[in-house]
DNA sequence: TGTAAATCGATAAAAAAATATCGATTCGAG
DNA sequence: CTCGAATCGATATTTTTTTATCGATTTACA
């Protein structure tokens, strides 16, 4: 028997960081308070669904006639989605969009530290702003030494199963991977796949349903 | 009271692509015929349920015994997904995540057609493998030559507004934004933010979660 | 050719999520 | 100080999505 740790459904917790983005804005904006039908007209939401969702995480309850403090709701949000942890990532495929995960730094604000990337090519091996980037040899020990428990799968569509198992045979448990393939993981490895053509092409779908 | 096109469930649809990548490892394997009970164990999911989406898009039913044609159902998702249809696209930001896209050839088997890039630095103009880069002066001009109705935002999130407002004046009715920024579109224009980090905080906060 | 095994598709039930309604609370203006 | 407007949080309802069950069909094999 939990206190209040409630059960955090997985619809509203995919809605976090979207609230997490406007709740920054607001902050940055020099808001102090905001109200959920506020938040909710802003970001084409029920007020309702507002509500239900940062009763899910707000440490402190909403004031009647202000609403939520912006600040503290950040803080809540960003504990409830882990971002206080620190967590080691790496990059395997340095291609342009490996390279740009690499050199991303917006991922401090989230806890995640990407240490390294590795390639199969030598010409790819070598450092960028400071990030050093390996052959594919080295990625089990630098991983093991580095304790990376997240990798980031970005090599083209033939390679991918290939890389995955050299990653998984490394020690990495969670792959967010962009190859566009069908990757088999082990029991235990936390696979998601974002396949960012696809992603586009959906939204164009929608785009045609709704306007046409 | 439409004939046969029934609603396809908004959950259902984001299940398609990841189908749409078994099924394509499966072809390439020579598999002609699969079973809905199959496709569930290797992609984690239940039966009924693979059963269910597919009946949604399936234009001739399974065999008993011996399940769908590969060839014919991917064909089927396609159709669905919308990938049969053109698209133009254009990049706004050419820094590295923003050339990925640009030069990404994943692009075509999805329907869409990466036309352009747009960036505002002088530095950044040219082109890259034969895809041009403008300055943002002449996003406008080209979109609308180009017909260009979806967009790729991969600019700073403090650059993120001011080049949404650019798109949308363009003529732009669907965005897909990287930008780690809140930002505000008009009615009648589609957004859909995917936050890599955030996706990426995610993966690993289940993980966490899961296996310890 | 007949039998058995396994699949499909449809109907029904369960679970989850979104939405609606209502009283209690409290801030701000008069 | 009092009144009114607006918000919160909790309960209830509706909708959506997932899971379960069952008979019909068909292929493979003896």
């Amino acid at each position: 028997m939990e206190g209040k740790t409630a059960e955090i459904s997985k619809a509203a917790f995919l809605r976090f960081p979207a609230y997490l983005r406007y709740l920054k804005a607001e902050e940055a904006a020099g808001v102090g308070y905001v109200s959920s039908s506020e938040i909710a007209e802003d970001m084409h939401l029920s007020a309702v669904c507002v509500r239900k969702d940062l009763a899910l995480v707000a440490s402190e309850p909403g004031k009647p006639r202000l609403g939520f403090a912006v600040g503290k709701l950040i803080g809540d949000l960003e504990r409830a989605l882990g971002y206080h942890l620190k967590t080691h990532a790496c990059v395997v495929g340095a291609g342009r969009l490996g390279r740009a995960f690499l050199v991303y730094d917006g991922f401090e604000h989230y806890g995640i530290d990407v240490v390294a990337a590795f390639d199969i090519s030598p010409a790819q091996v070598g450092a960028l702003r400071g990030k050093p980037i390996y052959p594919m040899e080295r990625l089990k020990e630098i991983a093991e030494r580095e304790n990376v428990r997240l990798g980031i799968l970005t090599v083209p569509g033939e390679a991918a199963q290939q890389a995955c198992d050299a990653m998984v045979e490394a020690g990495i448990t969670a792959i967010l991977s962009f190859a566009p393939a069908y990757v088999r993981v082990p029991e235990g490895v936390t696979l998601r796949c974002e396949d960012l053509a696809a992603s586009l092409a959906s939204l164009s779908a929608e785009t045609e349903k709704s306007g046409a």
